[in-house]
DNA sequence: CTGTGTGCAAACACTTTGCAGGTGT
DNA sequence: ACACCTGCAAAGTGTTTGCACACAG
């Protein structure tokens, strides 16, 4: 069961029966290692832009994430954050909790610690998942927001 | 205190110190009718597409949110959805609750018995707001859906 | 009259689609 | 060998910006 932490990102994509290409490899690794959620951008650009192509991307995100190997949340910035972070079983990090999105410098992390309250469903409807995201200034841009007065 | 209906969107318009135009008149009033939230889309649909120009619409909505007048929220699609029902106080919907997002018909209602958990903040950082949507079948697809098998 | 609102055109950002050629198994 | 990936080009969708004219107060 235990792999290197080396082949981890590509023996995730073959335990998922993916096929083993550089672009999910890498995408992979990247979102393994960030340890909060990136957006397509930032992804990107931890990947030396000119690597992949834009579309290459968005395609693996979309294939990881239908895999489950990711799951994605958005803020109120309308941008799509992807996650990877927690390795050990095919979906470590289920996104089952609160995401905080700093509204000063775009960074999104997870509130693992806090789960999803319970919602009841409107009368014959049906939930299929649930997103809570709390928006603010994140302890370094508060801190910074405070020092502009 | 009390206005007629009629001029219940005006009413609220001039108290808020704006200036009283057609445009933001009658997205106001649909807004209150509607009882639910829409999209600017749904919303220019029902302005009877042609009446305002689209910009006129989106900076509309801007300065009436801004204002308090509406809240916004924003599903899974990225899309805003502006929500000014419940006309008496002057912020008298303010979100505070939770919503509902049907991926298959696209329409959003409010949950407004549900109100939003109590979210502990990062240490150091501030929050400003917070948006619980979820997502799933409304009862209308939901029946639908089960016919389709 | 003055400042704000509106319409029109164009730009933007993010994402998706179509197709030909390249790659993993 | 064959299906699936990738890159390139182009289109799509939602939203914003710049500027000149029109309108509310």
């Amino acid at each position: 069961m235990a792999t290197t932490s080396e082949t981890n990102a590509a023996q995730r994509l073959k335990d998922s029966g993916l096929r083993l290409t550089r672009a999910r490899e890498a995408v992979l690794r990247i979102l393994e290692k960030a340890g909060h959620p990136l957006s397509h951008q930032e992804l990107r650009q931890k990947l030396k832009a000119g690597t992949f192509d834009r579309v290459t991307v968005y395609r693996t995100l979309e294939t990881l994430q239908a895999t489950g190997l990711l799951h994605r949340i958005q803020g109120n910035d309308g941008v799509w954050r992807f996650c990877g972070h927690g390795t050990q079983a095919p979906s470590a990090c289920p996104g089952n909790h609160i995401h905080f999105l700093c509204s000063r410098c775009g960074r999104m992390s997870c509130l693992p610690e806090q789960p999803l309250p319970w919602v009841t469903p409107p009368k014959g409807a049906r939930i299929l998942s649930k997103q809570l995201v709390v928006h603010g200034l994140c302890s370094a841009c508060a801190a910074q927001a405070d020092a502009d007065d």
